[in-house]
DNA sequence: GCAAAAACGATAGTTTTACTATTATTTTTG
DNA sequence: CAAAAATAATAGTAAAACTATCGTTTTTGC
C-alpha cells in the first residue's frame, strides 16, 4: 500500500542503502548533516556517529562522499519525475504541465509520508547548495559512462518533449531545460545568499513567474 | 604604454600578486595548473614546484586554495568588463551591446599581450569547470560581505542596465542575467561533457545563438 | 652606502581527512 | 544449525592543509 521505490543507478552505491535499517539511517542522517554542516565539512566519521556506528559501515554502502552526494542527488531527480508524472495526469495542456514543473522545482514540498527516511525539503536545500559538484569534476566523463547523471538528463529530456509539443520547431529544448533546471537551483541560492544576482526578494513565487516568463517567451515563434 | 591593471578586491590576496614577479609566477602557474589538474586536486605543494619556490611562499600571497580560486574568478570578471566596455564603446543599439558581451562570454577570446603571465583561454577554462565553487560554501555570507563576488554582481549589473534600455519594465532583469551568465558557463561545459543537456555539438556558436535567443525574447513586450 | 624592514627559501611539525585493513561478533538465511 | 553475510571495533596509512621557525637575500628609505 505504502511502496513507492525510487530507483537510483546501482553504479551510485557498493550495497543498496535503501534495502536495510542501516542503509536507511545512513540516508536519513547523511540529509540532515550535510543541510546543517554543508558537503564540504561532511565527513563519513560524523555520519557514523549519528547512525550510531562505524566509519567502515558507511563505507560499506559508498565507496565516498562524493558517490553518496550523487546517490542523494539522483534520488531527488527520480522522485521529481515520480511526482510530475502524477501531476501531469490531472493536466491537459503542455503549458500548464510545464508551468506546474517549473512550481515543483522550486516551491517548497511536503513530506512524503511513504518515505520517512528521506525528509525531501532538506534534501531539496541539499540540491540547491550543492548540485554542480556532482559534475564539476575531472571525472566527469567516465562517471557519466557509469550513470551518475541520469536523473539530471532524464528530467531534463522530459521537460524538452513537453516543450516541443508547444513549439515542435523551437531549436534548443534540452539546453533551454538544462537551464531552467540550473536557474531553479541558483536563483533559490542567490535570492538567499547572493540577492544582487536576483530580483526575487526572497519568495519563491517570484523565481517561479521569472523562470515561467522566460520559458514560455524563449518557446514563442 | 601598456599598463592594463585589472583591480581585485584586497580581501582577496594576503599579498598582491601582480605587484612581484614572484606573485606573477603563482598566478601564472596556478592557472595552467587549475587547468590541468582541477580544483580538487591542485595543491599549493604543486604550485611551489611549479613555481620553484615553496609551499610557505605560495601562503604569503593567498591564505588558501579557495582563495586563490576566487582571486581568479573574479580577476576574470574584471577583464571581462573591461573587454565589454571597449567594445560597447564601437556599438550604438543596447541589442547590439547585449549579443557582444553574450559573445565575450561564450566565445574563445585570444591572448592579452599585454598581460603575458595571464593565459586567458586557460583561465576561461578555468572559470566554466570551477566557478561554483566559490560560492557554494557554508562561508558564503560572510564571504559575500567581504566582497568575494563583487567581480560577478559587478557584470550582473552592468548587462541588467543595458537589458532595461531594451525594455524599461522588464522586471527581472539581474535574475535574467545571472541565468545568461551561469547558462553561459554551463552550456559550455555540458556541450562538452553531457551532451544531452545541450543543444550544442560542440561549437560554441550555437550556444551564443541560444542565449541571444532566450534573452532578446525575454525582454519581449 | 648602509641599516632596517620586508620578502624569500628551507625545513619541520600538527591536525584532519579520506581512506584501507583486520578481526571479532552478531544476524541472516538456505 | 551451519555457512554466509553484515556489522562493530579498532588500528593504521598517506596525503592535504595548514602553522611555525629561522637564516638568507633583496628592497627601501634616509
Amino acid at each position: 500500500m505504502n511502496a513507492l521505490n525510487i530507483t537510483v543507478s546501482a553504479k551510485l552505491y557498493s550495497k543498496n542503502p535503501d534495502e536495510t535499517e542501516l542503509g536507511k539511517r545512513i540516508l536519513s542522517k547523511s540529509i540532515a548533516l550535510m543541510d546543517e554542516l554543508g558537503y564540504e565539512h561532511l565527513t563519513f566519521k560524523k555520519v557514523a556517529r549519528e547512525i550510531v556506528s562505524t566509519e567502515s559501515g558507511v563505507y560499506r554502502y559508498f565507496q565516498n562522499k562524493h558517490q553518496l552526494l550523487t546517490y542523494l542527488i539522483n534520488w531527488y531527480w527520480g522522485w521529481l519525475e515520480v511526482k510530475m508524472a502524477q501531476e501531469f495526469m490531472l493536466l491537459n495542456s503542455p503549458e500548464e504541465k510545464l508551468k506546474r514543473a517549473i512550481e515543483l522545482l522550486v516551491l517548497p514540498m511536503e513530506q512524503d509520508e511513504r518515505i520517512p527516511h528521506v525528509d525531501e525539503r532538506a534534501l531539496q536545500r541539499v540540491v540547491v547548495a550543492e548540485y554542480p559538484k556532482i559534475y564539476l569534476t575531472k571525472d566527469v566523463d567516465q562517471e557519466n559512462k557509469e550513470g551518475y547523471f541520469l536523473g539530471y538528463k532524464q528530467i531534463c529530456e522530459t521537460l524538452s518533449q513537453l516543450a516541443l509539443q508547444i513549439n515542435p520547431d523551437y531549436p534548443y529544448p534540452h539546453s533551454l531545460f538544462a537551464t531552467i533546471i540550473e536557474a531553479a537551483q541558483s536563483q533559490q541560492f542567490f535570492a538567499e545568499h547572493l540577492p544582487r544576482l536576483s530580483d526575487s526578494s526572497g519568495g519563491r513565487k517570484e523565481i517561479v513567474q521569472f523562470l515561467i516568463d522566460m520559458t514560455l517567451k524563449s518557446l514563442r515563434k
